[in-house]
DNA sequence: TAAAGTGCTATAGTTTGTCAAGTGATCCCA
DNA sequence: TGGGATCACTTGACAAACTATAGCACTTTA
C-alpha cells in the first residue's frame, strides 16, 4: 500500500466513512445503542450480510462496541465506543451543509417528479 | 421512493458523499481547479469511468462546474461551486476526526504490517 | 518524427453489496 | 398446547458498482 509513502489520517477516514452504509451507522447509534436487527431497520433496510461486515470493520477500527447480553435467546447491542461518539462533530457538519444546500435540490426533484407525474 | 414520507437532508447527503471517490474529489478540488487527468491522479487513482460518472452527479448536484476551454486539445477544468466550497467544513471535521483517532489505527496497523513483515 | 500529454468512452473483468432463505431457541397470544 | 414472530446472524446465488486497459483525435514537447 501507498500507507506508507503518503500517509495521511484524512485519506483513511474517507475511506472508512465512504464504505456503504456506515456513516448511516455511525447517525444511528449516536442516538443510542441498538440491536441488530434494530439497527438494520435504523439506517433504513441494510441488508444482514453487509451490516454485519460494516459492524465488524467499525469494532475493529474501536470505533464500535458490541456486548452480547445473551447467546440464546440471542441478544446483542451495538454502542459506540469514544471515538465513534466523536464523530457526531462529523455528522453535525454534513448535518448543517445537507440543511442550507441540499434542501433545494430536494425540493427541485420532487418539482421535476411531480411535474414528471402531471405533464 | 421514500422520499416524501420521511425526507432527511442528512440522510440525502450521506448517500452522496458515501459514493466512493466523492469525498476525495471534493477534498482535491478545495485546494482550486484541476483537470480530468489531474483530477484524477490527485485524488489516488480513481479510473476515468468512475471519475467522469462521479464528477457528473457532482455537477448535477450543483456541487461543481465543469468548464471547458478548448475541445482540441482537449481541456476541461472542474472547479467547486459554492455549495461545494461550503463542504470544506464536513472535511475539517473529518480532518480534525481523523487526527484526533485515526493515527493511533495507522500505528498499530503499520505494526502489525511489519511485525507480520519481519515474523 | 516520435513520444507524451489532453479529456474522455468502451469493454471486459473483478470486487462489493444485495436478496432470500434458513438456524435454534425463546417469547407471546390464543 | 400450538403457531407465529423475533433475536442475531450465516450462507450462497446474484446484481450492481467499480477497475483496468485500450483507444480516439488531436497538440505540444523533445
Amino acid at each position: 500500500m501507498d500507507a506508507e509513502r503518503d500517509y495521511c489520517p484524512v485519506h483513511e477516514a474517507i475511506q472508512v466513512l465512504q464504505e456503504k452504509w456506515t456513516m448511516h451507522i455511525v447517525r444511528a447509534l449516536l442516538d443510542g445503542p441498538l440491536g441488530f436487527n434494530e439497527l438494520g431497520r435504523a439506517v433504513g433496510g441494510c441488508n444482514p450480510a453487509t451490516l454485519k461486515v460494516r459492524l465488524d470493520h467499525l469494532e475493529d477500527l474501536g470505533l464500535l462496541q458490541r456486548t452480547v447480553h445473551s447467546q440464546m435467546p440471542p441478544r446483542t447491542s451495538y454502542e459506540l465506543a469514544p471515538a465513534g461518539v466523536d464523530l457526531q462533530r462529523v455528522i453535525d457538519a454534513i448535518d448543517a451543509w445537507a440543511r442550507e444546500h441540499l434542501d433545494i435540490v430536494a425540493i427541485a426533484e420532487v418539482d421535476e417528479e411531480s411535474s414528471a407525474a402531471v405533464g
